[in-house]
DNA sequence: GGCGATTTTAGAACGGTTCTAATTCGTTGA
DNA sequence: TCAACGAATTAGAACCGTTCTAAAATCGCC
């Protein structure tokens, strides 16, 4: 584990604790799985990882979990209906996702693209906003879909 | 239907005609259907709607309009995993929406925000950004959450 | 009107997520 | 060490929106 995923997994245990549950060894396994990739896994991969120590865990235990740390506001849940949705542990603030449509690879696309592009998530860009629309944000998602520069090489002609 | 609603149906008539496909009666009041409302209705209030004048017209109908209409590009379709998802027929391209948490209203955002905002949706925009990235983007999505006017209103202290 | 192709129907199947009831685990205090 | 209580976990059922399937109805064309 990198360092920023040693400080996640520490913030998530702390917002867990706050919460008044228990860090239980499946829960922390979960915490490690969520912060220390950045492949925005599914519900089914954060499981299978849990299973590698805990063979037992049954995917309840995952999704039990996840809702925790959404009430805590320390996950970032991509939600998709012909597909699982996907998670982020790593940066649990509101940014920009690339999507491709071929093998379903998501990363994250903050920093490209020379700042221009909506590069939402702060505090005041949603209060801006909520007071020009009436409504009050709380969150906000932007993704881009495409096909990734793998998949365009592999569906080239040979 | 304002004369929008009818350039709309003019034009989603014309793509499905261009795909080789039958514009049915139950399909032109689909078109309809989603042409004259901007509350972007998911595929069973559509399905109600065509159902006032096709009592026995199946929700698979509807599905496989609504599939024909994505093929060529002329419906916007919001995904959710958690409820159904949402369609827009009467502005294609992408732009950004305000979804409210409370009664799941989803309603435009263009132009609110003086034009800062995130309002991709623009071939050359995701052209550069196809760059910046690498990807081959095709399309995008934005959405802010909250809790809309008058939910806020109702969920007040009496 | 009849014929082949297209569309539609009803309901089953599917997949991800949520729920439920029973079991297990952990902690605390005798 | 053990009993007892609450919290966590399990396995599987339930749920719901969407997709699939096979049969029936409809359409356009001659």
């Amino acid at each position: 584990m990198d360092s920023h995923a040693n400080r996640r997994v520490a913030e998530m245990r702390e917002s867990l604790s706050a919460l008044g549950v228990n860090v239980t060894r499946r829960r922390a396994k979960t915490l490690e799985a969520l912060a220390s990739t950045d492949s925005h896994p599914s519900a089914n991969e954060i499981h299978a990882e849990v299973r590698r120590w805990y063979p037992s865990t049954s995917l309840a235990t995952i999704y039990n979990t996840i809702e925790l740390l959404k009430e805590t506001g320390q996950i970032l849940e991509l939600e998709f209906s012909g597909a699982a949705n996907r998670y982020d542990g790593r940066r649990p603030a509101a940014h920009p996702h690339l999507v491709c449509l071929d093998c379903e690879a998501i990363e994250d696309m903050d920093g490209i693209g020379d700042g221009d592009p909506p590069a939402v998530g702060v505090g005041t860009d949603l209060d801006r906003l909520s007071r020009a629309t009436g409504y009050k944000l709380v969150s906000q998602r932007t993704d881009y879909y495409g096909v990734c520069p793998a998949c365009q090489s592999a569906g080239e002609p040979a």
